[in-house]
DNA sequence: TTATCAAAAATAATCGATAATCTGTCAATT
DNA sequence: AATTGACAGATTATCGATTATTTTTGATAA
């Protein structure tokens, strides 16, 4: 259960789903996107499936029902979830199979915490080492989060103001020239991407989140690494503790 | 090539080549330490051989010459190869394949940088928080490896130092309470780890290890973070100059 | 010689079927 | 009533074979 509410969508590939591709969506237009097999395209679909919220909290997957769910064979399905694991949003044990990694407070604290000391760690070195055209490519993306629409009644410009934003925090850290600190970031955004969007409805009346992004963005093209790291640490702090509120009055009812 | 000269151990798994597992050796002699599929047994045995040296850095792993090598089939192959992508270890491309992740100074740089923030983060953390009883596994583990044989002639020896080395620095580590920042730093771990048996003959001369180790550990049993932060981010840094050098002269002849 | 293209070979990816393991049920026993 | 054991059904793990893709080879033409 839970699979079977999965979208089956029929073909290879439509190209609505596949908008929140990691790498920088600029390069989503290309032809190919180097994700050409079984497997890499069922860790994107698998990865939207979990971050959206479609497959529920700590449930078990059963295997059989997903191959039928997503018609995939089993060694492409495994080797996705295996593939998912590192990423924590999946959980495996030796014989008792793959399930949906589990969400609880402490964890968001954990992630918001991290997110903290990492991304301001990167955005300094960003700001120290990358070349003249992230500040460009800062600025842009900012551009095109702050005039995304966001109507919370039509779910396809919430999924696009998603990826939109995490572009932007992306490109944000994308100059620090540090890839395994780049994959770390990464990683802790998917995790917060997925309360963000399983948990709030909407942003809480008292913050404009346009402005938090526009300092920040200012602060890196300024080159400004206290001000724009000072920013993007309230910045963090803020969505964490909006998030946990709403978490706490959903987990534990 | 390169994968012809992997032991090929027959039979389900000889117990020798098991020992230095990652959650803590002393835990090995217990029946059955969770690890009954084929898959997870590779997982370890190829980390094994990759962190050791045995598979060459860069390399590709052809699939059919691995599957005969292990004595496994693709499935088990595969999915364990992909479950060692977000430790680092290996690489993949889409119908390219896996293959071992290359090493570089740059890569050990970042290793090292990153290994100063998290540990030092994770260990100010169990310094404030953990329970008592974690003083006293900081000092065993330490007293363990003081009174490890560490014989250049024996590789068993070598091997033996280095899980309990990796024990002491996981340990010290363990108290914070954040499984994700250790999971962070077990990866950072392993990889240096690779970067030191692969690359490191002999400590050099004017470092005495076993003293950083006592240091950091007594400051950490006192509760005194700024002193054992700052005797553990030496260490590492002193670790990873001395690497680099060594890398340096191997890497580019 | 260099470039181009089309087989051929090598390799990776996937599938369907089988084997191994787990989970729940229910009767027999203590 | 609680525990044990054995069965059946469900699920995971693995295998061998097939299909798709990439890489190499070699012949031909510029």
């Amino acid at each position: 259960m839970g699979l079977a509410d999965v979208p089956k969508n029929v073909g290879p590939l439509e190209l609505a789903s596949d908008a929140p591709v990691s790498p920088g969506s600029w390069q989503a237009a290309l032809v190919d996107d180097g994700k050409n097999t079984i497997a890499s395209q069922l860790v994107e679909r698998l990865r939207e499936a979990i971050v959206s919220g479609q497959l529920e909290a700590g449930a078990r997957i059963n295997l059989l029902r997903a191959r039928q769910a997503f018609s995939v064979s089993l060694s492409p399905l495994r080797e996705a979830l295996a593939r998912l694991i590192p990423d924590g949003l999946v959980t495996f044990e030796d014989n008792r199979g793959y399930r949906v990694a589990p969400v609880s407070v402490s964890d968001l604290r954990e992630i918001t915490r991290l997110r903290e000391e990492f991304e301001t760690l990167a955005l300094r070195q960003a700001i120290a080492n990358a070349p003249p055209e992230w500040e460009g490519d800062v600025t842009r993306a900012l551009h095109r989060l702050n005039t995304a629409e966001r109507n919370a009644a039509a779910p396809s410009t919430l999924e696009h103001w998603e990826a939109l934003h995490r572009d932007f925090h992306l490109t944000l850290l994308a100059g620090c020239g540090m890839p395994l600190l780049l994959g770390f970031c990464r990683t802790l955004l998917n995790l917060n991407d997925r309360y963000r969007r399983s948990f709030l409805v909407r942003t809480s009346g008292d913050r404009n989140v346009s402005v938090e992004h526009s300092e920040i963005a200012q602060g890196a093209a300024a080159r400004d690494a206290d001000f724009a790291c000072a920013r993007l640490r309230e910045h963090i702090h803020r969505t964490g503790s909006n998030l946990a509120s709403h978490l706490a009055d959903r987990i534990a009812p």
